[in-house]
DNA sequence: ACCTGAACACCGTTCAAGT
DNA sequence: ACCTGAACACCGTTCAAGT
């Protein structure tokens, strides 16, 4: 068999198998040939529809990004910008330990993903309605961004070993009990980042009310940033 | 020559060589045989001083993490939390960005590597001192990584292209100044630093002030995470 | 103990050949 | 247009052989 009449493969059906295999193994799993083979097809078929491996992974990246909630940032919803921006990072959070294995593709921006592009879109939007000058507005949206990627690439306890006689007291005074954090892995990962989204919320409503303040004096202009480059 | 007199290796060169070649070529360009070339052995000599690639680049990780100051955390030098916090974070992420190719690998989490134990103890060890109870000092710790590693490793305008024809009004209504972005990459990545770092320490000095307040009732550690696996 | 070359079991990608 | 097998230039790692 050369060519079959009807395709054997579709840009989609090869970023779902993909995503499988993903979640299964991990990045160091997926191979062009050991994907194909879970398609049933050989090796360089894929070829047909990617440019790259590396395509195929942003893809199943974008897949990703495409299941984050973004309703909460509907224009009438009633909602106020900070629970907006609470409950984004949540479904945000909750799609990416969902499928940590692809967090470091998708941690690497929201480069030219069209699903990347439409959360940066919203959030945007979403802060420029709520009163937010567009340079804060984009602030924001990467600085959220920054957070929950770190969160969810960079377990924190995970790193701790379950192990007591691991971490001398001379060397690290402080983590005498640091084995321990293997146990509760799941749980201090959780209270760190509901700390620190809580903290990043108050922190912005803290200069939300100085924007709002003063709104735009011209010797504001002058020691800010600068008049702002969209977005997003 | 099978084996000379002087070791022709150590870790120490190896690791160097490692940082070099990882700073100049990117994760990519590092090869077992490409780095043995460039310290003038052949590829399997690197594995009588380390067992695996990745261990390799767990010690150039490290390297990095040594690099971070910490004198801000040191007992009495009259620094407030916050400001020990502040100086750390921009410790921290100058030398991430420095070397931002072996952010991936570093944002893993604080594993084994001593350098990035040394940095979890003394953030741990100067939040209790502080006044923080160790549950909230090791949620400390762990957020404040994951913001920095999040914004080292994922340039937000970086993601951009500089193309006024990408971004569609009808897909993205808000991004219509989304292709200036790529030319003020740093500046934009370093505004969303500055306000999320700022954001981050102000809600936590809300936080701190609660805590202050009420230091530890017994309806209060009935409702809260739970006694507090240290650390750090 | 520490280096070597040869070898194993893989890679991503290209390309001419098939229909 | 879409798949194939063969091939190219690589990989990380193991291992027996050398000193």
């Amino acid at each position: 068999m050369a060519r079959p009449r009807k395709p054997l493969l579709s840009r989609d059906r090869i970023v779902e198998a993909a995503s499988a295999l993903v979640d299964a193994e991990g990045l160091e799993g997926v191979s062009t040939r050991r994907l194909a083979a879970e398609l049933g097809v050989s090796g360089p078929s894929l070829y047909n529809h990617f440019r790259t491996k590396d395509e195929i992974l942003e893809a199943v990246a974008d897949a990703v990004s495409a299941k984050v909630d973004l309703s909460m940032f509907d224009a009438d919803d009633g909602r106020e910008w900070r629970q907006a921006l609470h409950d984004w990072a949540l479904s945000y959070r909750a799609a990416l330990t969902e499928h940590p294995h692809i967090v470091p593709v998708l941690a690497r921006g929201p480069g030219r993903r069209p699903a990347g592009l439409r959360v940066a879109d919203a959030v945007f939007g979403a802060m420029v309605r709520a009163g937010w000058p567009p340079a804060q507005a984009t602030y924001i949206g990467a600085l959220m961004r920054y957070f929950v990627t770190g969160s969810a690439l960079g377990s924190f306890a995970r790193g701790f070993v379950d192990d007591a006689t691991a971490y001398d007291p001379a060397d690290y005074p402080h983590l005498g009990q640091a084995h321990l954090l293997a146990d509760h892995q799941e749980r201090v990962d959780e209270g760190a980042f509901e700390t620190g989204l809580r903290a990043l919320l108050d922190g912005l409503g803290v200069q939300y009310e100085a924007v709002r303040r003063r709104p735009r004096g011209p010797a504001e202009a002058r020691t800010t940033v600068r008049p702002a480059p969209k977005p997003g």
